[in-house]
RNA sequence: GGACGAAUAGCGCAGCUGGUUCAGAGCAUCUGCCUUACAAGCAGAGGGUCGGGGGUUCGAAUCCCUCUUCGUCCACCA
């Protein structure tokens, strides 16, 4: 049969895949063996595969198809995440393209919509990942808002809320101007902006005549360290420094630190809030920094976190002076209904022309944003949910810090524990309609029940109000829904129904969970908060190691996005390169937690080495063989050393995973396979041309080539798998994917077998270095000449097929035309008759006599030393001196071939 | 402003608790080959003194201090 000389992935990645899904080949179901669990970190439901997804599930593919070939039940459950914020965007934008309203719908409507977009884009990125290969037991495909994660997340929300762990409360939350909702503290992203700092004048109210000769005194003083008045024609005035002019009708008072000289004149007076003409106090607070702006603060209690601090410590008035869409609302009496930025721009013009501002400064500042939307959030004052997290912050930490959880890299321990130190309660609810429904109902009396069903809130709601007439119409459902992350938390859970139908099967045998691949971008809104879940609900740890890929970043060290156009389309590379090609390229450089930097030429890579194996097989597959034929002696040696290599390698395959160095572990596989197996093992064993083989050596091949594919397969399933159907005995429904690959660990006999053909190794090389030097092709055949002793003489038969030398003679006098080497201490001599070039030969000799000489210094100089043969392990000292003998052997045997030279 | 991490061949990286895997593989580069498995290949070769400085030690890429540069996370300086 003539095969391709070029692998084509196309033609057997789907062929492949349709038999792994029609033989259920993915599928798990609990059984008697050790079970292997990963659930997928959820993407976006109505997301597109990008280079992100490609190395998260490419590693999580990896393991669990490593977790096969170990024998182990590996059971890996996809699904996907209805992400409330980004979907319900989605959502609201389409439906204004078609001129709808979100406001102009009632949520039953808009969540017609949303379904639907949904259903239409939904899944997209669960087929993509097919096309990578990913072995996902699809039957278990799930999503956050489907009936049973849904119940979940309700039953938990009304657990905790029994438990008095949810709390309702008007608190200072993040809010999200664009998307109308509140966030959690971990969705506001910083960013540098350059921005304006705003010096505005607060002239004081009261102002006494005692005062007023005493400032003036000061003030033809300006004694140093002393009071720094201000004072203009229309009176005296403090400085205020802001970058949000616009909150100004908000202030309701005015702080300065009660350890500040500066200010020291306007304590206890009062100041007129410019444009707003209001009058206000002046507080004294340490919050205050002295030396930023002019010293004084001005205190907005509904606009900034920390002006909300000293509002309730003061117990100031907090004035909203916005409107959710952060235009400006009634109260802030003036620029009513215009937008906030808006506002600041004509306010400062305002001010300017009214005398009101000092002066306008540069500043660069950090601007909170929504993570979703982008824009600036704003503090604002609003009844929110909140989970108090304390005792789950509590119970989360400890098995990371002992652990229980492995992080990898462990760098993240300290990441997480300073976040599970410092945490604050978690804001839970989001004014959105797209997410699990809060499940509280407000009674009509005042007051509200929590209950998993509307018929659960009624009956509490009658025990509660004790009015037995109540029905369901009276009773109100709170608007708000749940975070998403209030879902997601419950993942390796809920995934086995395990919140609703507590110790069933399934979560019992496949919880805890193997290993969460994920990025470090979401260890607090996600991998801490499973923690949290995985022991408040099941008592475990959700898993037991946490790997953390790093960031995708192109060849030039840039984030990918769509922005910058520098995000290949990962179907497109497949395509192109075929998804073992794709997965191997990604894989090739992706260290755990180091950022990644993807180049198509490493895709280029992974399709060349497709293609080395695809023609290694070719070679193997066309070997005629002869059952009468014996081994010859290199077939023989050849097939004893790979068996000891192959033997070797798997053991180190093995601490590779284990230390999840899945990068190494793929190098290491591509080496063995390139190097050791298609350079030199079977170049050891080829036939002549058009020779048969001899069975035992054949046999020996076909079971290191399946042992091969087999180490290979969790990198490269389709390859694998095609190539396997060749070598072994497939029965229909049969699958490499669930051989088991075992192995006996490398013996010291092994040990010495591999380190013996590196010498060899070294030997053959310098035959065909001297080949290169002096141009001998490779066709011609040579002599090797070695004095007595030679350590690799069991190799002869190897030797002379690979250097191609018709003859090893061991000789008492080289050849005087010989071109000359040393392999560890042993001179090997390739008789040159008159093609040796003396004068080349005796610079090569004298060169490398001289680095040795110099060698052998540095080592005497060593040992010469008194504190280090006095100090140093005998074993040290011991090898110095073999090493200086070595040298010293070597330095003669130099000697004596330049003096066969004539020189 | 804190915390953590990184700096090793042209590039992206590996080198665990100091002395035989010690200066490493991969890609790229250079030279020679279309040798009937593979030019998406074969054979061979060159290349770094381990960011700078100081210290500990018989001995440092490896431990300590310091500086520089990058990165990440956290933080209420308006």
């Amino acid at each position: 049969m003539e095969i391709a000389s070029k692998y084509s992935p196309a033609e057997v990645e789907g062929k492949w895949y349709e038999y792994w899904m029609e033989h259920k080949l993915f599928a798990s179901k609990p059984d008697g063996r050790e079970a292997y669990t990963i659930v997928i970190p959820p993407p976006n439901v109505t997301g597109v595969l990008h280079m992100g997804h490609v190395l998260n599930e490419t590693i999580q593919d990896i393991l669990v198809r490593r977790a096969r070939t170990e024998g182990k039940n590996a059971c890996w459950v996809p699904g996907t995440d209805h992400a409330s914020i980004a979907t319900e965007a989605k959502v609201v934008n389409r439906l204004a393209q078609q001129g709808i309203k979100k406001a102009d719908l009632t949520r039953e409507e808009f969540l017609k919509h949303a379904w639907a977009w949904t259903e239409e884009h939904g899944g997209i990125i669960l087929k993509q990942l097919r096309r990578l290969g990913c072995s996902c037991d699809w039957d278990r495909t799930s999503f956050t808002m489907d009936e049973k994660r849904s119940e979940s997340v309700i039953k938990v929300f009304c657990d905790l809320y029994n438990k008095g762990l949810i709390y309702r409360g008007v608190r200072m939350v993040n809010w999200d101007p664009k998307a109308l909702t509140a966030l959690s503290d971990e969705e506001v992203i910083y960013k540098e902006e350059h921005t304006k700092l705003y010096y505005m004048k607060y002239y004081v109210a009261d102002c006494t005549e005692a005062d007023d000769k005493a400032w003036t005194k000061e003030l033809e003083t300006q004694a140093e360290g002393g009071n720094v008045i201000h004072k203009d024609a229309k009176g005296y005035y403090a400085v205020v420094a802001t970058t949000r002019p616009e909150t100004v009708m908000g202030d309701v008072a005015m702080c300065i630190n009660p350890a500040d000289p500066k200010n020291r004149w306007l304590s206890g007076h009062h100041v007129i809030v410019p444009m707003k003409g209001r009058v206000i106090p002046v507080i004294e607070d340490d919050y205050v920094e002295i030396e930023f702006g002019t010293g004084c603060l001005k205190v907005t209690p509904a606009h900034d976190v920390n002006d909300y601090m000293l509002g309730e410590k003061y117990n100031l008035e907090a004035i909203d002076i916005f409107n959710d869409d952060a235009t400006l609302s009634e109260a802030a009496g003036l620029y009513v209904g215009q937008d906030r930025f808006e506002v600041r721009k004509q306010i400062a013009i305002d001010m300017q022309d009214a005398g009101l501002m000092e002066k306008i400064e540069d500043y660069d500042n950090k601007i909170g944003c929504s993570e979703r939307t982008g824009v600036p959030i704003e503090p604002k004052l609003s009844m929110q949910w909140f989970l108090k997290m304390e005792h789950l912050a509590e119970i989360a930490l400890k098995p990371v810090m002992d652990d229980d959880i492995k992080f990898y890299p462990v760098k993240y321990k300290n990441t997480y524990r300073h976040w599970l130190e410092n945490i604050k309660d978690w804001c839970i609810s989001r004014q959105l309609w797209w997410g699990h429904r809060i499940p509280a109902y407000y009674l009509p009396t005042g007051g509200f029940v929590v209950a998993e069903t509307a018929e659960k809130a009624l009956e509490l709601a009658k025990e509660k109000t004790g009015n037995k007439n109540l029905t369901s119409s009276d009773l109100r459902q709170d608007e708000d829904a749940l975070d998403t992350w209030f879902s997601s938390w419950l993942w390796p859970i809920s995934l086995f129904d395990g919140i609703n139908n507590p110790g069933n099967e399934e979560i019992r045998y496949y919880y805890p969970t193997a290993d969460l691949v994920t990025g470090p971008d979401i260890i607090f809104f996600w991998v801490a908060r499973m923690i949290m879940a995985g022991y408040e609900y099941e008592g475990k740890m959700p898993f037991r190691n946490v790997y953390f890929t790093g960031i995708v970043r192109d060849k030039l060290g840039r984030k990918m996005s769509k922005s910058l156009g520098n995000s290949p389309d990962p179907i497109e590379l497949i395509e192109k390169f075929g998804a073992d090609g794709v997965r191997m390229g990604m894989m090739l450089s992706a260290p755990a937690g180091n950022d990644i930097l993807f180049d198509e030429s490493l895709c280029e890579q992974g399709r060349n080495f497709n293609n080395k194996i695809w023609n290694a097989f070719r070679l193997v597959q066309g070997w005629q063989v002869d059952g009468t034929a014996k081994a010859g002696d290199c077939q023989k040696k050849a097939v004893e050393w790979f068996a000891a290599l192959l033997r070797e390698k798997n053991a180190e395959m093995k601490d590779l995973y284990g230390k999840y160095r899945l990068s190494e572990a793929l190098m290491l596989v591509y080496n063995l396979f390139w190097d050791e197996f298609s350079s030199w093992y079977l170049e050891m064993v080829k036939p002549a041309y058009g020779q048969p083989i001899d069975k035992e050596t054949y046999d020996a091949t076909i079971r290191f080539f399946d042992a091969l594919i087999k180490m290979l397969h969790p990198f490269m399933p389709f390859i694998t798998e095609e190539l396997w159907q060749h070598i072994a005995e497939r029965k229909e429904g049969e699958s490499i994917m669930t051989e088991t690959l075992t192995m006996d660990a490398p013996s010291d006999k092994d040990a010495k077998t591999v380190e013996e053909v590196e010498q060899l190794k070294a030997l053959i090389t310098a035959v065909r270095g001297i080949r290169a030097q002096k141009n001998i092709s490779p066709k011609e055949t040579l002599t090797l000449q070695v004095t007595a002793g030679d350590p690799l003489a069991a190799y002869a038969a190897v030797t002379m097929k690979m250097a191609n030398i018709s003859s090893i003679d061991t000789v008492n006098q080289k050849d005087d035309t010989a071109a000359t080497f040393l392999v560890g201490t042993t001179e090997y001599a390739v008789p040159m008759g008159n093609l040796i070039d003396v004068e080349a030969e005796t610079a090569k000799l004298v060169a490398e006599q001289q680095r040795l000489e110099g060698f052998l210094a540095g080592i005497e100089k060593k040992l010469g030393n008194e504190r280090f043969v006095a100090n140093a392990p005998a074993a040290v000292v011991e090898m110095e001196r073999k090493k200086k003998a070595d040298a010293e052997s070597k330095i003669a045997a130099i000697k004596e071939s330049l003096k066969k030279l004539g020189k």
